[in-house]
DNA sequence: CGATTAATTGAGTGACCGTTCAACCACAGA
DNA sequence: TCTGTGGTTGAACGGTCACTCAATTAATCG
Protein backbone atom coordinates (compact mmCIF):
# COMPACT_ATOMS: atom_id res chain seq x y z
CA UNK A 1 0.00 0.00 0.00
CA UNK A 2 2.74 2.48 0.83
CA UNK A 3 4.58 1.06 -2.31
CA UNK A 4 1.46 2.04 -4.39
CA UNK A 5 1.07 5.24 -2.71
CA UNK A 6 4.42 6.31 -3.35
CA UNK A 7 4.03 5.79 -6.89
CA UNK A 8 0.98 7.92 -7.01
CA UNK A 9 3.29 10.92 -5.15
CA UNK A 10 5.62 10.62 -8.14
CA UNK A 11 2.67 11.32 -10.35
CA UNK A 12 1.02 13.91 -8.97
CA UNK A 13 4.82 15.52 -8.57
CA UNK A 14 4.51 15.38 -12.60
CA UNK A 15 1.04 16.74 -12.83
CA UNK A 16 1.09 19.51 -10.48
CA UNK A 17 4.12 21.82 -10.41
CA UNK A 18 5.60 20.93 -7.03
CA UNK A 19 3.70 18.29 -4.62
CA UNK A 20 3.27 18.12 -1.09
CA UNK A 21 2.18 15.07 1.07
CA UNK A 22 -1.18 16.79 1.92
CA UNK A 23 -1.82 16.84 -2.35
CA UNK A 24 -1.31 13.02 -2.22
CA UNK A 25 -3.99 12.48 0.89
CA UNK A 26 -5.99 14.60 -0.65
CA UNK A 27 -6.20 12.83 -4.30
CA UNK A 28 -6.73 9.91 -1.90
CA UNK A 29 -9.60 10.71 -0.78
CA UNK A 30 -11.01 12.04 -3.97
CA UNK A 31 -10.52 9.23 -5.36
CA UNK A 32 -12.26 6.84 -2.75
CA UNK A 33 -15.12 9.61 -2.64
CA UNK A 34 -15.47 8.70 -6.50
CA UNK A 35 -15.57 5.02 -5.64
CA UNK A 36 -18.16 5.29 -3.27
CA UNK A 37 -19.65 8.12 -4.77
CA UNK A 38 -22.80 5.00 -4.35
CA UNK A 39 -23.02 3.16 -1.31
CA UNK A 40 -21.26 -0.37 -1.39
CA UNK A 41 -24.78 -1.96 -0.53
CA UNK A 42 -26.26 -0.72 -3.69
CA UNK A 43 -22.98 -1.56 -6.07
CA UNK A 44 -23.21 -5.49 -4.28
CA UNK A 45 -26.75 -5.67 -5.03
CA UNK A 46 -25.86 -4.11 -8.83
CA UNK A 47 -23.11 -6.44 -9.15
CA UNK A 48 -25.84 -9.50 -8.47
CA UNK A 49 -27.35 -8.09 -11.29
CA UNK A 50 -24.35 -8.99 -13.46
CA UNK A 51 -23.53 -11.71 -12.41
CA UNK A 52 -27.23 -12.97 -13.06
CA UNK A 53 -27.14 -11.80 -16.36
CA UNK A 54 -23.53 -12.48 -17.25
CA UNK A 55 -24.60 -16.54 -18.37
CA UNK A 56 -24.88 -17.56 -21.73
CA UNK A 57 -28.16 -19.41 -20.98
CA UNK A 58 -29.44 -17.23 -18.22
CA UNK A 59 -29.23 -14.12 -20.67
CA UNK A 60 -31.11 -16.25 -23.81
CA UNK A 61 -33.45 -16.48 -21.24
CA UNK A 62 -34.01 -13.24 -20.48
CA UNK A 63 -33.64 -11.99 -23.92
CA UNK A 64 -35.96 -13.97 -24.77
CA UNK A 65 -38.70 -12.88 -21.94
CA UNK A 66 -38.34 -9.62 -22.79
CA UNK A 67 -38.66 -10.57 -26.68
CA UNK A 68 -42.02 -12.29 -26.12
CA UNK A 69 -43.29 -9.23 -23.87
CA UNK A 70 -45.22 -11.24 -21.71
CA UNK A 71 -45.67 -15.17 -19.93
CA UNK A 72 -43.82 -17.75 -21.17
CA UNK A 73 -44.07 -21.14 -19.24
CA UNK A 74 -40.85 -23.21 -18.12
CA UNK A 75 -41.60 -25.82 -20.45
CA UNK A 76 -41.50 -23.15 -23.48
CA UNK A 77 -38.30 -22.17 -22.62
CA UNK A 78 -36.94 -25.11 -22.09
CA UNK A 79 -37.08 -25.22 -25.96
CA UNK A 80 -35.08 -22.12 -25.87
CA UNK A 81 -31.84 -23.31 -24.04
CA UNK A 82 -29.96 -26.06 -24.21
CA UNK A 83 -29.97 -27.61 -20.56
CA UNK A 84 -31.47 -29.81 -18.23
CA UNK A 85 -35.06 -29.56 -16.84
CA UNK A 86 -33.11 -28.49 -13.61
CA UNK A 87 -30.25 -26.23 -14.70
CA UNK A 88 -33.01 -24.23 -16.43
CA UNK A 89 -34.97 -24.14 -12.46
CA UNK A 90 -31.62 -23.11 -11.44
CA UNK A 91 -30.98 -20.46 -13.71
CA UNK A 92 -34.55 -19.26 -13.57
CA UNK A 93 -34.84 -19.13 -9.98
CA UNK A 94 -31.15 -17.10 -9.88
CA UNK A 95 -32.56 -14.71 -12.14
CA UNK A 96 -35.73 -14.08 -10.16
CA UNK A 97 -33.49 -13.32 -7.03
CA UNK A 98 -31.39 -10.72 -9.29
CA UNK A 99 -35.11 -9.03 -9.94
CA UNK A 100 -34.69 -10.06 -13.48
CA UNK A 101 -37.98 -11.92 -14.03
CA UNK A 102 -41.16 -12.85 -12.10
CA UNK A 103 -42.56 -16.13 -11.60
CA UNK A 104 -46.43 -16.96 -11.68
CA UNK A 105 -48.13 -20.65 -10.90
CA UNK A 106 -50.55 -21.19 -13.10
CA UNK A 107 -52.33 -24.68 -12.45
CA UNK A 108 -50.02 -26.62 -12.77
CA UNK A 109 -48.03 -25.12 -15.44
CA UNK A 110 -45.27 -22.05 -13.49
CA UNK A 111 -44.93 -18.89 -16.14
CA UNK A 112 -42.36 -16.33 -15.58
CA UNK A 113 -41.95 -12.97 -16.92
CA UNK A 114 -39.28 -10.39 -17.30
CA UNK A 115 -39.07 -7.13 -15.23
CA UNK A 116 -38.87 -3.68 -16.23
CA UNK A 117 -35.09 -4.05 -15.21
CA UNK A 118 -34.57 -6.53 -17.47
CA UNK A 119 -36.16 -5.02 -20.54
CA UNK A 120 -34.06 -1.47 -19.64
CA UNK A 121 -30.73 -4.04 -19.59
CA UNK A 122 -31.49 -5.39 -22.59
CA UNK A 123 -32.57 -2.48 -24.48
CA UNK A 124 -29.54 -0.44 -23.66
CA UNK A 125 -26.87 -3.32 -24.26
CA UNK A 126 -28.00 -4.25 -27.66
CA UNK A 127 -28.59 -0.48 -28.58
CA UNK A 128 -24.58 -0.01 -27.40
CA UNK A 129 -23.32 -3.33 -28.88
CA UNK A 130 -25.19 -2.66 -31.80
CA UNK A 131 -23.89 0.98 -32.66
CA UNK A 132 -20.05 -0.61 -32.64
CA UNK B 1 -35.18 -33.00 -26.85
CA UNK B 2 -38.48 -35.47 -27.62
CA UNK B 3 -39.47 -35.52 -23.78
CA UNK B 4 -39.16 -31.90 -23.97
CA UNK B 5 -41.75 -31.35 -27.16
CA UNK B 6 -43.56 -33.57 -25.76
CA UNK B 7 -44.38 -31.52 -22.51
CA UNK B 8 -43.98 -28.66 -24.63
CA UNK B 9 -47.40 -30.77 -26.48
CA UNK B 10 -49.25 -31.12 -23.43
CA UNK B 11 -49.01 -27.75 -22.57
CA UNK B 12 -50.48 -26.56 -25.92
CA UNK B 13 -52.87 -28.96 -25.56
CA UNK B 14 -54.21 -27.26 -22.39
CA UNK B 15 -53.87 -23.69 -23.69
CA UNK B 16 -55.62 -23.84 -27.02
CA UNK B 17 -58.74 -26.04 -27.00
CA UNK B 18 -57.19 -28.63 -29.35
CA UNK B 19 -53.36 -29.27 -30.59
CA UNK B 20 -52.25 -30.74 -33.47
CA UNK B 21 -48.38 -31.62 -34.40
CA UNK B 22 -48.29 -28.72 -36.68
CA UNK B 23 -49.13 -26.13 -33.40
CA UNK B 24 -46.36 -27.63 -31.49
CA UNK B 25 -44.02 -27.48 -34.36
CA UNK B 26 -45.30 -23.19 -35.07
CA UNK B 27 -44.70 -22.93 -31.52
CA UNK B 28 -41.56 -24.35 -31.22
CA UNK B 29 -40.60 -21.90 -34.44
CA UNK B 30 -41.78 -18.67 -32.51
CA UNK B 31 -39.49 -19.34 -29.57
CA UNK B 32 -36.68 -20.07 -31.70
CA UNK B 33 -37.45 -16.82 -33.27
CA UNK B 34 -38.00 -15.26 -30.21
CA UNK B 35 -34.21 -15.80 -28.95
CA UNK B 36 -32.74 -15.40 -32.44
CA UNK B 37 -34.20 -12.20 -32.76
CA UNK B 38 -31.14 -10.65 -32.65
CA UNK B 39 -27.77 -12.57 -34.19
CA UNK B 40 -25.86 -15.25 -32.05
CA UNK B 41 -22.75 -12.94 -32.90
CA UNK B 42 -24.21 -9.87 -31.13
CA UNK B 43 -25.81 -11.92 -28.47
CA UNK B 44 -22.07 -13.19 -27.68
CA UNK B 45 -20.73 -9.62 -27.53
CA UNK B 46 -23.46 -8.40 -25.37
CA UNK B 47 -22.26 -11.11 -22.78
CA UNK B 48 -18.49 -10.31 -23.26
CA UNK B 49 -19.12 -6.91 -22.14
CA UNK B 50 -21.56 -8.11 -19.28
CA UNK B 51 -18.83 -10.86 -18.31
CA UNK B 52 -16.09 -7.97 -18.78
CA UNK B 53 -18.85 -5.78 -16.29
CA UNK B 54 -19.67 -8.87 -13.72
CA UNK B 55 -16.62 -8.96 -11.10
CA UNK B 56 -16.08 -6.64 -8.09
CA UNK B 57 -12.74 -5.21 -9.29
CA UNK B 58 -13.91 -4.56 -12.57
CA UNK B 59 -17.17 -3.02 -11.72
CA UNK B 60 -15.11 -0.79 -9.40
CA UNK B 61 -12.66 0.24 -11.83
CA UNK B 62 -15.79 1.41 -14.36
CA UNK B 63 -17.64 3.25 -11.81
CA UNK B 64 -14.46 5.37 -10.59
CA UNK B 65 -13.86 6.12 -14.00
CA UNK B 66 -17.51 7.13 -15.21
CA UNK B 67 -17.50 8.98 -12.27
CA UNK B 68 -14.62 10.56 -12.73
CA UNK B 69 -15.57 11.99 -16.20
CA UNK B 70 -11.92 11.60 -17.45
CA UNK B 71 -9.15 10.26 -17.21
CA UNK B 72 -7.74 8.34 -14.61
CA UNK B 73 -4.02 7.18 -14.54
CA UNK B 74 -3.12 3.33 -13.71
CA UNK B 75 -1.48 4.49 -10.62
CA UNK B 76 -4.45 6.16 -9.38
CA UNK B 77 -6.69 3.59 -10.42
CA UNK B 78 -4.89 1.68 -7.73
CA UNK B 79 -5.79 3.32 -4.74
CA UNK B 80 -9.52 2.67 -5.41
CA UNK B 81 -8.86 -1.21 -5.69
CA UNK B 82 -7.69 -3.93 -3.68
CA UNK B 83 -5.27 -6.17 -6.13
CA UNK B 84 -1.79 -6.43 -7.33
CA UNK B 85 -0.47 -3.68 -10.01
CA UNK B 86 -0.57 -6.86 -11.89
CA UNK B 87 -4.79 -7.64 -11.15
CA UNK B 88 -5.07 -4.03 -12.05
CA UNK B 89 -3.47 -4.04 -15.81
CA UNK B 90 -5.03 -7.73 -16.29
CA UNK B 91 -8.55 -6.07 -15.37
CA UNK B 92 -8.24 -3.00 -17.35
CA UNK B 93 -6.74 -4.66 -20.01
CA UNK B 94 -10.53 -7.25 -19.73
CA UNK B 95 -11.63 -3.81 -19.98
CA UNK B 96 -10.84 -2.40 -22.78
CA UNK B 97 -11.36 -6.12 -24.92
CA UNK B 98 -14.92 -5.38 -23.83
CA UNK B 99 -15.10 -1.76 -25.06
CA UNK B 100 -15.95 0.20 -21.51
CA UNK B 101 -12.98 2.22 -21.20
CA UNK B 102 -9.98 3.48 -23.28
CA UNK B 103 -6.18 3.97 -22.94
CA UNK B 104 -3.91 6.43 -23.77
CA UNK B 105 -0.04 6.53 -23.31
CA UNK B 106 0.89 9.77 -21.65
CA UNK B 107 4.33 10.11 -21.10
CA UNK B 108 5.89 7.44 -18.72
CA UNK B 109 2.40 6.92 -17.40
CA UNK B 110 -0.84 5.14 -18.82
CA UNK B 111 -4.25 6.73 -18.59
CA UNK B 112 -8.01 5.10 -18.69
CA UNK B 113 -11.20 6.88 -19.72
CA UNK B 114 -14.87 5.23 -19.49
CA UNK B 115 -16.23 5.00 -23.09
CA UNK B 116 -19.92 5.94 -24.00
CA UNK B 117 -20.79 2.59 -23.58
CA UNK B 118 -19.86 2.05 -19.94
CA UNK B 119 -21.45 5.30 -18.93
CA UNK B 120 -24.87 4.20 -20.20
CA UNK B 121 -24.88 0.87 -18.59
CA UNK B 122 -24.04 2.32 -15.16
CA UNK B 123 -26.30 4.33 -15.42
CA UNK B 124 -29.23 2.73 -16.29
CA UNK B 125 -27.96 -0.19 -13.56
CA UNK B 126 -27.97 2.24 -11.12
CA UNK B 127 -31.47 3.66 -12.08
CA UNK B 128 -32.77 -0.02 -12.51
CA UNK B 129 -31.28 -1.20 -8.80
CA UNK B 130 -32.14 1.70 -7.25
CA UNK B 131 -35.62 2.49 -7.64
CA UNK B 132 -35.77 -1.13 -5.71
C1' DC C 1 24.63 2.95 -22.16
C1' DG C 2 23.04 1.48 -17.48
C1' DA C 3 19.55 2.29 -13.93
C1' DT C 4 15.10 3.10 -12.45
C1' DT C 5 10.27 3.07 -12.94
C1' DA C 6 5.44 2.37 -15.16
C1' DA C 7 2.93 -1.06 -16.82
C1' DT C 8 2.06 -5.50 -19.27
C1' DT C 9 2.36 -10.52 -20.12
C1' DG C 10 2.21 -15.41 -19.12
C1' DA C 11 2.21 -19.41 -16.13
C1' DG C 12 0.30 -21.37 -12.30
C1' DT C 13 -3.11 -21.88 -8.58
C1' DG C 14 -7.23 -21.75 -5.74
C1' DA C 15 -11.99 -20.58 -5.60
C1' DC C 16 -16.20 -20.02 -7.60
C1' DC C 17 -19.93 -21.25 -10.78
C1' DG C 18 -22.81 -23.68 -14.13
C1' DT C 19 -24.26 -28.07 -14.98
C1' DT C 20 -26.08 -32.70 -14.08
C1' DC C 21 -27.98 -36.50 -11.31
C1' DA C 22 -30.99 -38.04 -7.98
C1' DA C 23 -34.32 -37.19 -4.71
C1' DC C 24 -38.05 -34.49 -3.60
C1' DC C 25 -42.42 -31.43 -3.34
C1' DA C 26 -46.92 -29.83 -5.31
C1' DC C 27 -50.74 -30.65 -7.61
C1' DA C 28 -54.25 -32.73 -10.85
C1' DG C 29 -57.10 -36.46 -12.07
C1' DA C 30 -58.89 -41.21 -11.69
C1' DT D 1 -55.56 -42.15 -1.84
C1' DC D 2 -52.66 -43.61 -5.41
C1' DT D 3 -50.43 -42.27 -9.82
C1' DG D 4 -48.39 -39.40 -13.03
C1' DT D 5 -46.61 -34.99 -14.27
C1' DG D 6 -44.49 -30.11 -13.70
C1' DG D 7 -41.06 -28.16 -11.41
C1' DT D 8 -37.63 -27.46 -7.61
C1' DT D 9 -33.74 -28.55 -4.43
C1' DG D 10 -29.23 -30.12 -2.85
C1' DA D 11 -24.87 -32.50 -3.51
C1' DA D 12 -21.14 -33.29 -6.38
C1' DC D 13 -18.22 -32.65 -10.24
C1' DG D 14 -15.58 -30.24 -13.96
C1' DG D 15 -14.26 -26.14 -16.08
C1' DT D 16 -13.55 -21.44 -16.01
C1' DC D 17 -11.80 -17.26 -14.14
C1' DA D 18 -9.67 -13.80 -11.06
C1' DC D 19 -5.65 -13.33 -8.70
C1' DT D 20 -0.53 -13.47 -7.68
C1' DC D 21 4.31 -14.16 -8.77
C1' DA D 22 8.06 -13.73 -11.80
C1' DA D 23 9.82 -12.12 -15.93
C1' DT D 24 9.53 -8.66 -19.62
C1' DT D 25 8.75 -4.38 -22.37
C1' DA D 26 8.87 0.55 -22.78
C1' DA D 27 10.24 4.92 -21.50
C1' DT D 28 12.76 8.44 -18.77
C1' DC D 29 16.96 10.20 -16.77
C1' DG D 30 21.71 10.07 -15.05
Amino acid sequence: MTEATERLRRYLDDELEECRGEDVDRRLDELSALEAALGTEQANAELDVLSALASETRYALVRTLVAAQGELCVCELNAVVDVTESGLSHALSKLVDAGLVTDRKDGRWKKYRATNRAVALVTVLEGSVNDE
